[in-house]
DNA sequence: TGGCCGCATCGAAGCGCTTCGACTCCTTGG
DNA sequence: CCAAGGAGTCGAAGCGCTTCGATGCGGCCA
């Protein structure tokens, strides 16, 4: 391994001169900051992380928290680690993959060990395990999703109240008046993760002001599941005329099960869905729905968590506004007799 | 943040006993070790990673490249991710996440710089443009996938050959003769995927032994690529009785496609699938599949690397052998009239 | 012309840890 | 009873980098 001091000496100036090039801490003239870079190419040299690090007490390494389960859509978790990763690289800073499996602990190894300079928290719970150590820590953190506290941290995360008003709205407009909410399976309810929270509580507020009527069903993936809950949905609710279905792996089968029982998608009932672009597209029924912004969520969090970083201390909650784009699974409710 | 050196002063001993406490490379006394690891508890004590890594060389990260694309299954990459991570922990290591996106020139980086002490490459092509630089940089390094040359390499795959044949038998013993195999996306092939191109020729072998018929239709996700593809299948091999599929998101609109056009699943056509377990069993037949290990290819890669890194140097290629599950949308070929 | 300031550079002191040699006991075999 | 050797501990020398004075030097203002 090439190091800065044998740059320096083939550069034929101190090591403190060549690090200085490199952090462009102090003025450098034009002919010797050419001489050293030259030296560096030459030499090949790459400065070495972990005496950086010593020396500088900063690792330019941000953590990333996933989580380990896999009952929520994953390539919107990929997706977001992936505009993580690259948002963090164009900021010069590396990406450490944490898995919730190690649990709060983790939190405490990379706060300690100096690892990692902050983190990035995904699948925030409502009441998150995590967030007492955070906040004691000090750790600089940026969490996508919203925890019920909210007071001394920084996050991210999709309006997901407006989110369920604005699909509320949508099938309002079009004159449905009964709507039928598939939701995330319910061991994501169970642990109150925010967002299905949330969504749920925009989108029942909205009806009740609207005068409209909802019924909630969680719903396991699949199509079994689906046909379960379809039927018992049908049953209470015969008059059902839209659907919202915020469970990806709900959305082939429930559109097929409409089509056995021969309700045609969008004349007699409407579907609008909140899911990933990618999705709605490629279903069987180009689908009315609200995305996720995977990637612009991702990027905010590593903008937030350099700004602070840098020591800048910006805006503590940043709430993505929705989008719906109307497709062709959603129309005019049928006039009734 | 607590020190090596306030611990060793807390307990009453020198800093490099509390570093062979810490380390276990010298016998150290019960007592000793006790008041040791107290202080150690008491003070809240973690070993700064630069220093350490700095002072031995060993940074305790391995660094995992992911593809940045999203034209293959996603759910698997981050399967493969999440095992990778879990057992690095397990292995007292930290997993540092590289996208595609910086190119080769991350494996310089990654190298050069000691962030990393090995690193484990996905979605690897047959001619890598990393490999020249992975095999100069003399890097401990262990491949998800299998280039064309793998020499002075370790490798870690689904034997794509056997999966292939496997598959073809599996039609063969229940009698279908025409087979039509829906592949991924033209742009993995175009790239040279390995697995891609592996999969075809072992099924093509097998099949030309067998006396079957074989037609490849590489495919777009989704359901009007599907249709295209159905539809030109039908024409060319109006036979057609057995499919193959490589590729998840055009299972689902396959499988409403034969429908729509009145063939049933297993009764007129037979569909195996090459997909994960999961999409296997949701899917609206139950499908014939053989899995992908995601989760074993992920940890026998980091117990590969794990080896290579104390000194073993094991086995140099490992293909995990495929394993067909039937399920319910295979079965006997209908007797010709 | 003298004093000052700013630019460019250097030297040295760490950052917190690992590791090697050395030292002190204490046991054990001859 | 002594030499040999092992167990347990310590001190000190780095690992490669950053950063804080200190230094030398030329230009500028009064």
């Amino acid at each position: 391994m090439v190091t800065l001091a044998e740059v320096a000496q083939h550069a034929g100036v101190s090591a403190s001169t060549v690090s200085y090039v490199l952090s462009g801490k102090r003025s450098i003239s034009a002919s010797t900051r050419q001489r050293v870079e030259a030296s560096i190419r030459e030499l090949g040299y790459h400065p070495n992380a972990g005496a950086r690090a010593l020396a500088s007490s900063r690792s330019n390494i941000i953590a990333l928290m996933i989580p380990l389960r896999t009952d929520m859509y994953v390539p919107v978790m990929m997706e977001i680690a992936i505009a993580v990763t690259t948002t963090a690289r164009a900021h010069g800073y590396d990406v450490l993959l944490l898995t919730g499996e190690e649990g709060p602990g983790a939190v405490r190894r990379v706060t300690g060990s100096g690892l990692a300079d902050g983190m990035i928290l995904m699948d925030v719970e409502l009441e998150d395990e995590r967030l007492p150590l955070l906040r004691a820590s000090g750790q600089p953190a940026v969490l996508i999703g919203l925890p019920a506290d909210t007071t001394g941290l920084t996050c991210v995360d999709l309006d997901w109240r407006a989110t369920g008003a604005l699909c509320v709205e949508h099938l309002a407009m079009l004159g449905h008046r009964d709507l039928a909410v598939i939701g995330e399976a319910p061991a994501v309810y169970e642990r109150h993760t925010g967002f299905a929270e949330r969504t749920l509580d925009g989108l029942r507020n909205r009806a009740a002001e609207l005068g409209l009527r909802v019924l909630h069903r969680p719903c396991e993936g699949g199509y079994d599941a689906m046909a379960a809950t379809l039927a018992r949905t049908l049953d209470e609710r015969p008059d059902t005329t839209g659907f919202l279905v915020q469970n990806e792996s709900a959305v082939e089968p429930l559109l097929a099960l409409l089509r056995q029982r021969g309700r045609a998608v969008p004349e007699d009932v409407s579907v609008a869905a909140i899911c990933p672009d990618q999705v709605a597209v490629q279903a069987s029924v180009r689908l009315t729905s609200v995305g996720i912004p995977a990637q612009e969520m991702g990027r905010r969090a590593v903008e937030r968590l350099v700004a602070k970083l840098d020591g800048h201390t910006p805006d503590e909650v940043l709430l993505l506004p929705p989008h719906l784009t109307p497709r062709t699974s959603s129309g005019p409710a049928a006039t009734r007799s």
